[in-house]
DNA sequence: CTGAAAGCGCTTACAG
DNA sequence: CTGAAAGCGCTTACAG
């Protein structure tokens, strides 16, 4: 069980004090004029003793980890995974270590990771905040730790926050139904109060009120931890009561589900019904005809986020909000 | 600009030792039988300060940072982000914090997520190997931080691990392939020396010696880095020079590839060309036919893999090899 | 140019 | 039952 090696090893073992070994170890030898002699022979000893540095107790000392947390609904959902790849590269470039750790939207697992990362001291938190945790963000302001809100935010409470132009993508994509003849057109989304999902539905809302069809408004909704079963339900309604030919999904995972319950009833896509989905999707690919979907600039989205929080942290007072550009791409399922 | 409340400020408040804070926080009253009232007092004050306790200060002072890292190839890979999250769920159940790190199967990416794990003191780090990472594993044993290795291994290195029946997975559908009456079957594999790998390859090679098929053997390899470009090249091969009746994916990210390729090529399955896959995915489940694969028990490979860790950290000295058993999913693309 | 020393916020023998 | 004190491994004024 080989002890590790601390700068007090080298101090002694090159005989000076540890202050030395930390000033040249971190790259301050010329502010402190550390003499070159002595700068050369504590490197050289440190990395015969194989010397690593003691990140904690650098952080205590500091009072920073360089370390920032990022809470997700699910790691294991491509959506966020995808977004912590790209946040993760981002941080290492910008000299930080991400923890990630997922709330299964429920405010009360969100809080706890909170509580974790807090303790662990990160520097700051990226969140994906879920419906009713509004107390932690508070109290998260409240002890100054910096937070950027992404992909969604909560309507009340001002945090930075990077997000899609959610309004603007449902409406157009609605507006693109309409311009195809459809008049029919259903929503399905998630039973939600947040920001994103409220200006989603905003957006289909508004594009058919204004193209006359106010009384062919029709959002069904299903819950996150019942996507599947009340997808099901929908689908049934949806084909027995009311004659749809058209239809949106408001997210990945809704899209996802609705499509493997289009593929079960054998519903025509786009003949009986055409389909809009939201991000991209491997299944969007091979489904046949390829499904039309709202793009999101994930890439954008995760670097903004983890840059805004950089900032941040370095002491920026301002309060960001970025909204980015969805764009819809067009296939074979509308028509 | 709140300061944060130490240990010291809820003791000077009630006007005792820290040392005393600290036992009634950790649940020590009861052990160094502290007086009921001053519990009591302790508790309340704490809350009400909203006293928060500093991880990292604990950390150094106990030496283990009840923090285990997770290096992967790319977190955005769907098959890393499960495995992730159930990892995620379990080690919060024992009581850590993970890291998670993407490598790229890039050893030097892979030796810096180390380092930077290292540095932090985590406890122990479950790792995917990458090819070349050798040395890294090697420096780690020396250090004595404990290892697991997932769904891979290093041949000549003995770490713990824990991974398919990779031999007996391929060696089961190149037989089911067979006993279908195809004989022309080819395996698309990557082109790697890691232990998974090279026994996905044995297993189908044999199968195929042991039914008298040794001269239809026929792997063809891909690179981790260049995937689609090797992919749409083999697949022109095999289309051309050679008559080929079935096909094997040694990944899941291979079989997705190989699948775009196939659709692009409007290749029959499994008229044409029957198909079986790795692990599970949507894409799978929309293909038509619906796609046979090769089933991982992913949650149990990472409450394993967790699970053995802790043990590794608590001190256990065995050595843990574990193979898990795969499970042939037989679908339509098979005939 | 270099060293002695304080201190980050905890935990934990030790002493009484 | 409780307190004084050391120490985890760093960084950083301060002094010379």
């Amino acid at each position: 069980m080989a002890k590790k090696v601390s700068m007090k090893d080298i101090a002694n073992r090159v005989g000076v004090s540890t202050a030395l070994v930390s000033y040249v170890l971190n790259g301050l030898e010329k502010e402190k004029r550390v003499g070159p002699e002595l700068v050369e022979k504590i490197r050289s000893v440190a990395k015969e003793m194989k010397y690593k540095p003691n990140q904690i107790a650098r952080s205590l000392r500091k009072g920073s980890t360089n370390t920032v947390g990022f809470i997700v609904a699910d790691i294991a959902n491509p959506f966020f995974g995808q977004l912590a790849r790209i946040i993760e590269d981002e941080a290492v470039k910008l000299g930080y270590t991400v923890i990630f750790g997922s709330s299964d939207e429920d405010y009360l697992k969100f809080g706890l990771l909170i509580d974790t990362l807090v303790n662990r001291q990160v520097d700051g938190i990226i969140i994906v905040p879920t419906e009713g945790c509004s107390e932690q963000i508070k109290s998260l302001k409240e002890e100054n730790i910096p937070i950027v809100s992404i992909d969604r935010y909560l309507p009340g409470i001002t945090t930075n926050h990077v997000i899609l132009d959610n309004y603007k993508a449902t409406n157009s994509a609605v507006k693109y139904f309409i311009s195809k003849g459809y008049k029919n057109i259903n929503m399905i989304a998630y039973e939600s109060s947040l920001g994103h999902m409220q200006e989603r539905i905003r957006g289909y809302r508004e594009a058919m009120e204004e193209n006359g069809l106010a009384k062919e408004l029709f959002v069904k909704k299903v819950r996150y931890d019942h996507l599947k079963h009340d997808m099901v339900k929908i689908m049934d309604e949806l084909m027995n009561e009311k004659k749809i030919d058209a239809l949106l999904f408001a997210t990945n995972a809704i899209s996802i589900s609705g499509l493997y319950t289009l593929m079960k009833n054998d519903i025509k896509v786009p003949d009986q019904i055409a389909v809009i989905g939201f991000d991209g999707h491997e299944v969007f690919d091979f489904y046949k005809p390829q499904i039309s979907y709202i793009k999101q600039p994930l890439e954008d989205m995760g670097k903004e986020a983890i840059n805004i929080l950089v900032d941040q942290i370095k002491g920026s007072p301002k309060t960001v909000h970025i909204e980015l550009k969805s764009q819809l791409v067009v296939r074979g399922s509308c028509g």
